[in-house]
DNA sequence: AGATTCCTTTAACAAATGTTAAAAAGCAAT
DNA sequence: ATTGCTTTTTAACATTTGTTAAAGGAATCT
């Protein structure tokens, strides 16, 4: 039987350039270099609104500092159905992967300090470097695995499952994220996750 | 709003290795050669077990003529998670990226016809062919895109709706899968689903 | 054809979740 | 401390979905 268990989150102190790329694979030093010749450091306050939904975005983002959630509309209310903190990307794939323009609207729920990379640099590199084309499938790759556990823990948890999977995986998420954007997450009610977590007490 | 457009299939006539290869991604003709040099056609029964859940699933299949359904166990009973048919792939992703046993059992719902690769060739070709690590890459960010259109549309969409989504867009789905296979894989019972498809009459 | 098996629908009731509204608790600013 | 504002909890009720069981259809086999 299947049990969730989310993809770790680091804690959240900064994290630098070269942790984050490295730990999605190793690279040579001269791709390394290369990579992170393309990368910029940009900062934005707390509500920005960073990336568009239904917009073509050209640039991808890693998490220095600071955590972010996607959110799109259904109807007319918000639904949350993602959160990236301290080393995770924020990327519209839709954008990235089909140059089409993607559902997700991305704001940042804390003053962050953000890696910025063009992504017209970046194919241009898959194609001149082996090293890069490897890495870049793996990233890919990593962020298949990270999607396909958010699935399958959707169609295999109940919500307070999940709940508590968030809990314990994600402990400083509570403090930093409020309980609606949760509830959102989760595919519940605000209400629902207070009756969930009156029982869990 | 986000409304859910899931990625077409095929019909269900048998489909081509180079065909499904290059659909994935455009590949000289040296790398595409090299790349089938490593593929096979293999042919199973209807029921077959084709992959395990719980092992490390050395190899990957495209299928040339069937359908097929990914499922794994909560609690006591199946759940039904995915379909595959004609020019789609047959893969454990936490085995491929992760070298780590799968959830998924593979069962075959007709006689199938499929093209085997071992993973650890196509491995060796991703450091060798520049060329074939980009269509790596690109087969990962496309599986990843499905992926994530699954992911969104369980969020964003009843069943109903989802439902509705699926006979559009797999017209011939119902004539070749059995329903409860496909309220499980909506996330629902099947006394639901016939609910479901009695209100739409 | 008849019998067996599997698949699908229907019905009645139970359990879970959503909806709306109000109360309580927490926070920030003066 | 008091005032406002936001977030979270609680309550009552409506709606949806699950559960169990039975019946109706469809397909398969001898």
């Amino acid at each position: 039987m299947y049990t969730y268990q989310p993809h770790t989150f680091g804690n959240n102190k900064p994290m630098q350039i070269q942790q984050i790329l490295t730990q999605i694979h190793p690279l040579p030093e001269a791709s390394q270099a290369q990579l992170i010749a393309c990368i910029s450091e940009v900062h934005f306050p707390k509500k920005h609104l960073l990336l568009k939904a239904d917009t073509i975005e050209r640039k991808i983002y890693f998490i220095k500092k600071g955590i972010v959630r996607a959110y799109a509309y259904q109807n007319d209310n918000e639904i949350t159905f993602w959160f990236g903190k301290e080393g995770e990307t924020i990327i519209s794939m839709k954008s990235y992967v089909m140059n089409q323009p993607g559902y997700e609207n991305i704001e940042l729920l804390e003053a962050c300090e953000l890696y910025e990379l063009q992504t017209d640099k970046l194919q241009a590199l898959f194609h001149k470097d082996i090293n890069i084309a490897n890495w870049g499938r793996k990233f890919a790759e990593q962020e298949l695995i990270k999607t396909e556990e958010r699935l399958i823990a959707r169609q295999f948890s109940t919500a307070a499952e999940r709940y508590a999977a968030l809990l314990k995986n994600y402990p400083d998420l509570l403090q930093r994220v409020p309980l609606g954007y949760i509830a959102s997450y989760l595919g519940i009610t605000q209400v629902s996750l207070s009756r969930i977590r009156a029982e869990i007490k």
